[in-house]
DNA sequence: GATATTGCTGAGGTTACCTCATCATGAGGG
DNA sequence: CCCTCATGATGAGGTAACCTCAGCAATATC
């Protein structure tokens, strides 16, 4: 078994401890996404595209903040997996449409669901009034 | 410039806004860093050096939340820039202590202080009620 | 029509992790 | 004293999620 040895003691920094929070809240994430065997970008990307309909590659890099040729990427794993598919465009034949499938569909609602309810469960050590007082300051921070 | 904030559209949930300042968080980590050259995970290894001394790779895993194996590449990475330096641990020879230099006593130091500047700047937009309040629910949050 | 721009993708790189296997050393039992 | 098991570090090899740069079409602009 491992063994809590760390830093609780000496002077940890906010920024410290806030990073440690934010890899458990990744790794709990990667965990909840395992039974569909979709990565957490992955399973950005379906967020987008179930909210936007078929999008380009390069609109949906912008929504996701990446580089457009990243986005390539993550549509081609998609492709794969048969959550996606590339359609070309009929107003511009340089032009990809990327679209979610009917089980892409499927994937991608069930994934929210799980989402929430891993947000619920990782936050839910909180009673309210600390998630609120959290809520309120993230987006103080969050400029 | 490119970090991977979810799409900021609709539904605003805890862990959306916490993703949303974490991106804020760490790009201007990496450009505080900037000036030495130094990785973020290099950066956090020399801030545990500086703070117990000499330690074995396997201590500093657990201090940084690592595996042993990924300390080792952090290790390896600080010696080529001649941060740190290996020696065998008198007490046990199958172990290794690893130690700063001066070098790696100096960077740390001002890396330290860059890092508070910028902890300062970044968190600086808080009240101390609301600093101590952060830091004590995240700390509730990193289990 | 020549030129610049746009949209996508191939090639190849980086960071920061991981697991599994190996090898030496150390600790405890018989 | 030997045998077995645990432990510390590391080699080998892998993954996710990004990146840049180059190149090729197709479109827009002048």
């Amino acid at each position: 078994m491992t063994e809590h040895t760390v830093d609780s003691a000496d002077d940890e920094s906010l920024a410290e401890t806030f990073w440690a929070v934010a890899s458990r809240l990744r790794r709990q994430t990667r965990d909840s996404l395992a039974p569909w065997d979709v990565t957490p970008s992955q399973s950005r990307a379906l967020g987008v595209l179930a909210r936007h309909g078929e999008v380009r590659p390069g609109t949906l890099a912008e929504h996701l903040r990446i580089a457009p040729r990243s986005a390539t990427e993550v549509v081609d794993d998609l492709q794969t997996r048969g959550l996606v598919e590339r359609r070309p465009d009929p107003a511009d034949r340089r032009a990809t449409l990327v679209a979610l499938t009917e089980e892409g569909d499927r994937v991608s609602t069930a994934i929210r669901a799980a989402r929430r309810a891993e947000a619920d469960r990782f936050f839910g050590h909180l009673n309210d009034t600390d998630r609120a007082e959290l809520a309120r300051i993230l987006r103080t921070l969050r400029g």
